[in-house]
Order: C-alpha cells, then sequence, then structure tokens
DNA sequence: TCGATTTGTTTATTGGTTGAATTATTTGAC
DNA sequence: GTCAAATAATTCAACCAATAAACAAATCGA
C-alpha cells in the first residue's frame, strides 16, 4: 500500500550531518578556530571532531593555519580556517543590459569578476546564453588557473523560473519558456531568480537576521523572501512577485491586465516618469540637488513602497527589510516615506518597528548571490562533496 | 570563540529519526500495515522495523490488528495501527461567545467535545482562564476514564501570541498582555493564534497540498499560513494578519489606524452592515432568498477578499487557499468575487489558478487544530515521548 | 504432503560516536 | 633549569544502531 512518508531513512548519514556541522562551525568563526574550540561549540567530543575535521582537511575543505593569538599555558591550538583554494562557485547573470560572470572562493572572497555590457534583449535567448557560456568558460579557466575546482554554476535571471529549470518568463529580457540546460564545457548550471539569489548574497554577507525581505527596484519589483535562514521559494519557485500587490483598486492600468500595482506606483518607470528624468542616477542627482519634482515622486513612490512593505510585513511577520537594486541607492528619499506608511499599518509596528536597510552588495548582488549558492551547497553537505571528489 | 551554529550535535537520535519515520508511514497509511510493508515503505530493514515497532508498541503508540485482507501465499501479516489508547491531545478554545474543550486521539478521532456558551469578554481574562481550567480538567477526566494519557493542552486565542506564550493583544476578547501559564492540575498549556490551529487542523483532514493558507473570516480577519507542511508562524510568531493589508489607500479608515484595510471592505462587521443584516446566518439565509443587498454585499467582499489572496499568492505561490469561519459558509456567494479578481492579479493564474476551498472542520477548526497539534508533537518526536513515560 | 512464498526474528558485521587514557607542547613557579 | 599545571590533539576499547543474511513461522496451491 507504499504510503508515501516523504522521508527516505538516514543510517549513518550522521557523519554528513556533523561533517556539515563542524564545517559550518569553522566558517561561521571569524577567526582560525581549534579543533577543541570546535568540539566546545558543537558539543562533540575532541575525538570525532579530529575524525571529522581530517576527512575535510584532506578533501581541501578546511586548511590548518597559525591559530589566533591565545593567552596561558597549554600547548598551542593548530587553527582551522575554510581552505581557500577548495571548491569555488561560479556565479552567472543575465541582465537587460549586461552579462556577468564572477568566482567566489569557500572564504567568500571574490576571485573573479567578469562583466559585459551589452543589450540582452537585442539576442535571442539561445545567443545570449551562448555568450554568457563563453564569458562562463572564460571566468572557470581563470579560476583552475588558481588552483580552485569550480563546483557548480547558477545563472541569476529577471524573470520567473519553474522548478525544472525553464525560464517561464523574464519579461524585460523577452524570453518566454527558455530552457537552460548545463554549460557547454559541460559544467552543471542551475537557474534562478534574480531577486532570489540577491537576497542569498545578502544573506551570505551576514549581519542580517534568519528572517528578512529583500525588495528589488528594477524595471519590475520582485522580492526574495528568507525564512529560518533559507530562500523561501514557494511550492513552485514562483514566490516574491510583490510588483503587483494592489496599492489601490481602481489606480492606473498595469502591463500584468489589473489596476493599481505597486509597479505602477513604485516601479523604475513610474517614478522616473513623475520625477521627469531619464535615469536612475540623474533621479539621485535631480533629488541631491532638491528639485520639487524628484523629491515628490520619490515621496509618493515610498508611500507606495511602504504600503506593499506594510502587507509583506504584517504577512510574514519579518522585521528586516532590506532594498536592493535602483532602491538602494534612493533610499535615503524613500525612507521617510515608507517608514510613516509601513508604521501606520504594521499591526506589530508599535513593539517593534520595521527596519529598512539599503543592500550591501549594490548591483552585483544577485551574481554574488548565485556563486554564493553554489557554495551553500557544498557547505549545507560537504559529504556529498567529497564523495564526489574522492574516485 | 563559541561560534553559535545553532544545530546542536545529533549522536544516535538517528534511531529517534527513525522511530519518528515508522510511526508516521503507520499513521499515514489508511489500513493496518505489516511491518513488511513498512520497511518496503521507509526503505529500512525488515529487522529495524521490527526492532523499532516494539519499541511504539510497549510504548502505547502502536497496536497489533487483524490486516487487511490478503491474497496470495505466505506467512500472513500481522496489522499495525496507531494505537487509539495512548496518548491523547487535549484541545482548547477561548473565542468570543464560548469556550470549549477536545479530547482528540492519535487515531485522529474525536473522543469528547465540551463547549460552553458564553460571553467571555464580559471576564476579566483571568476569570475567563479559570472557567477554562475547570472545563479542561473535565476533559481530561473523561479521557483518563476511556483509559487515555494527556499528552498535553494547547489553547486557541483570536490574537496575537508572543513565542512566550503571552497573549499580547486579542482585540475582540478584550484582552491584553495576558499571560497564560498551565493549566491548574499541572498539565502543561500552550498557545496559538487561533487562525494558526485552525490551519493545523485542516492540515490534519488531509486532502490539503503541503503550501496552502487558511483564511479565517471573523470579525477579524486572519490567516494561517502552512509552508512545506508546517506552519509558519514568523520571527516573532506574529504572521498572517492578513485583515490589513491594503485595499485602497483612501479608503475607509480602519480600527487600526490606517485607511482602507481589507477587515473594512470584507470583515464581518463591513458585510453585515453593507447588506442590512445582523447575523451571518441572516445574511447566507438573505443570499439564498435571492436579496440584492445581500448578492451587492457579498460580491464586493469577495473582490476584497480576491485582491488580499492574490497579493498573498503573488507573494507566497501557494495554489490553494482555504476559507473558514464565516466564509466557510458564504463561499458559493463569495466565489465568483474572488476568482474573478484572483484571476486578473495573480501573475501565474494563467498556468495554474488559484484553487479556492471552503473549511471542511467547520467551527471547531481552531479547537481540533490545538488537539492535533499536541498529537503532532507526539508523533514528529515520539522518542521523547517514550522516554518521558519510561520512568 | 511438499514446495513456494511471504512474514517476522535471530545473529554476526559494520560504521560512527563516546569516554578514558595517552602523548604533545606550552606557561609559570620554585 | 627543572618540574608541575594546563591545554591540544590522538589512540583505543566499548557501545549503539542499522544492515545483511540466515532462520523460523505460517499460509497457499498443487
Amino acid at each position: 500500500m507504499m504510503s508515501a512518508t516523504g522521508s527516505p531513512v538516514r543510517q549513518s548519514s550522521v557523519r554528513a550531518h556533523n561533517l556539515a556541522l563542524v564545517l559550518r562551525t569553522v566558517a561561521n568563526s571569524p577567526d582560525p578556530i581549534s579543533r577543541a574550540s570546535v568540539s566546545a561549540a558543537t558539543g562533540l567530543t575532541r575525538a570525532t571532531v579530529s575524525a571529522l575535521v581530517d576527512d575535510l582537511v584532506t578533501g581541501a575543505l578546511l586548511t590548518e593555519r597559525e591559530p589566533a593569538p591565545r593567552t596561558g599555558a597549554g600547548r598551542p591550538a593548530v587553527g582551522l580556517v575554510v581552505a581557500p583554494d577548495g571548491p569555488a562557485g561560479l556565479g552567472l547573470e543575465i541582465n537587460v543590459d549586461y552579462r556577468g560572470a564572477c568566482v567566489v572562493d569557500l572564504t567568500g572572497a571574490i576571485r573573479h569578476r567578469l562583466v559585459e555590457p551589452g543589450d540582452q534583449r537585442l539576442q535571442d535567448p539561445q545567443a545570449a546564453l551562448a555568450g554568457l557560456g563563453r564569458l562562463a568558460a572564460r571566468a572557470r579557466a581563470l579560476a583552475e588557473a588558481d588552483g580552485l575546482t569550480v563546483a557548480g554554476a547558477v545563472l541569476a535571471v529577471p524573470g520567473l523560473v519553474a522548478a525544472d529549470g525553464m525560464v517561464r518568463i523574464a519579461p524585460n529580457l523577452g524570453w518566454q519558456d527558455v530552457t537552460v540546460g548545463d554549460l557547454p564545457d559541460g559544467l552543471a548550471m542551475t537557474v534562478d531568480n534574480e531577486a532570489n539569489l540577491a537576497a542569498l548574497g545578502e544573506l551570505d554577507v551576514g549581519e542580517l537576521p534568519q528572517d528578512f525581505v529583500y525588495v528589488s527596484g528594477e524595471i519590475g519589483i520582485g522580492a526574495g523572501i528568507v525564512l529560518d535562514g533559507a530562500l523561501y521559494r514557494g511550492s513552485r519557485g514562483w514566490s516574491g512577485e510583490i510588483g503587483h500587490i494592489p496599492i489601490n483598486s481602481d489606480g492606473p492600468s498595469c502591463r500584468c491586465g489589473a489596476r493599481g500595482c505597486l509597479e505602477q506606483y513604485a516601479g523604475q518607470e513610474a517614478v522616473l516618469r513623475a520625477a521627469g528624468v531619464g535615469t536612475v542616477s540623474a533621479l539621485a542627482a535631480a533629488a541631491t540637488a532638491g528639485k520639487p519634482d524628484a523629491l515628490t515622486a520619490l515621496t509618493a513612490a515610498g508611500a507606495a513602497l511602504g504600503m506593499a512593505i506594510a502587507t509583506v510585513v504584517n504577512l510574514l511577520d519579518v522585521r528586516t527589510i532590506v532594498l536592493g537594486g535602483s532602491y538602494a541607492s534612493l533610499l535615503p528619499w524613500l525612507r521617510d516615506g515608507i517608514a510613516a506608511e509601513a508604521g501606520r499599518r504594521v499591526l506589530t509596528a508599535a513593539w517593534s518597528p520595521v527596519e529598512l536597510r539599503a543592500a550591501a552588495l549594490g548591483p552585483d548582488a544577485a551574481m554574488l548571490g548565485a556563486a554564493g549558492s553554489v557554495l551553500r551547497g557544498v557547505l549545507d553537505d560537504p559529504a556529498a562533496w567529497l564523495a564526489g571528489r574522492r574516485p
């Protein structure tokens, strides 16, 4: 009668779990950390930690270093750090006016960064992907010249990505139902939404709580939702479509077919039009100069954004909102409008106000998040990586 | 430097995991299931399953029964079912005009149900809790007379519940910062939001996907969010406050201080006022009779609800919405309005429409969900339960 | 009645953690 | 300068839980 229980068994995947636990403990430590400290932090025996660390060192995931300067008597510890020359993540991005690739190592250092400007909308998707493949190959060659092993690649696209890796629709790229396979050189590649990956990128740089929402303001408005330290993708991978939250039931019509969507109030096109300028940098300049049209436009956008953010907070009870994309640079003028509207509409604002932050990574957030998500795969399941490398 | 890794270690909690796996497999099976079938379904060896089942049987979580009629040769199997006389959950509820208690056994059968009508707003919170304690004691006595062991109690309240069990505010009960301790007879009790527990109750009866949102329409409008088969409570336990999603930035003012909240369009008071009737049942009667005022009011409420649901779906990518509370009985007249608005505003509606369902459990959903969440605790960690019972 | 078949248990083996003892390396005191 | 105290890391026997394979039990079918 085969009742589908969902979870398979776990025999001695205890080791896999503990391997990940040790690796994560070292990765989260700001300084080189000794085996004994890992033992204390995890609760595992020193003996066990030694055995696990041995595996991780021979598998090139950890490296021994000089320990942090210590005080008092006793045998000096051997410091452990995440290996800078082990696996690396290849982060890729195709966006409206550029494509890029970056290589990030396990320590989080950006080892290479290649960006090719150029309007991707002019090309058909397969041509754009072929160009991206060449860029990826160059980045990979650079990484391997450094002695790194590229563990995988993730591609960020501004669109709806299905669970099977098909790009359902990327309106600003003009893509529809585009299948993205592995890279030409055989490296495994997965695709994900740009806002999702940017959220992961912001999460990787730390300083953020385990629950937050990243709001990306570009031509469209998307959100990456991080709950309990993990990205929430939704049952089909289509979560975070914040741009079409209704602000006003009978507002201006939107390209989605409905009326009064957030995008019509706080999308890049609407704001630039209201401010009477052509680009985001021109808008920032006008706002800095105190031009009334610019300030009015930004105040209105902030109010609309504040309403949408209030909705998100009331629904998900996150206390932190990270503003990325063009919102990051415009936050100084958006902040008051957002805070006022959110303060009025968030039920729990009286106890704990919503915290607004500008994205730390700037325009590279999605690409870096893509590389980071490759590394996250290794960090979360080092046993699988070791098993794959062994033979 | 003690890097807080978050996850503690796991030694031979493999057993705990597999114990839960076996128990869940039996619980999910519609018919009595043999050890061999459990083995096949889980991937565990027959030997291992036998050992685990032994523990579960001696711990009164499983019972041997006649197996399902079988065909073909071979030694006849011994059927396993979840024990009807093992641990039971005590579900409690305090709502505006009644308080209740129910006892549910591990098989999901409702063994006892006690409801005391009466306006709870008239009492101060401690008096209401004392009355509830007496009701709980009666229910517990009935359960123990049946040979059941009450494993714990959960209380459903219509309000914001903090992680530490304090009821921050329950507007329709007139409660504010009420601390709820254990029951007078020493039984552990936890508190949770009514919509959250109702969502869990609906999840328990099955037939639902792993991701859905339960929308409860009472005086206020709340939502219970289920993601990946688990309730999402938010970082502080205050998720799901859907009633204050903005429908129209300059709509009628709301008691929350903002304008144009959903509650002002689809809350019970607004709808009854618009329809010119006094109660939900009168509204249903008027709608059945085809009264224009009632139909117009319900259509308008459906449209507002559809907008809010579209927001939820765009944000979380759930495909199923369960309508509970007074919405369950009014769904026939709300459905078209919701579906039209949601179809227009949900970005992915073209590929996969939003599925609307009426709640299956009716007004007892929260109370039953509360009892179910006690049992869920036992089902999810039978090892802890066995360890607690052993000495 | 016998073989085939399926269920459930017993037994030896293996993988992985633990705890205690052991070795290694430093600081500080006499 | 030597020795005791302290801390780090490794080695080794014991243990726990799952596995695989053999075995015992109970039924069907010829």
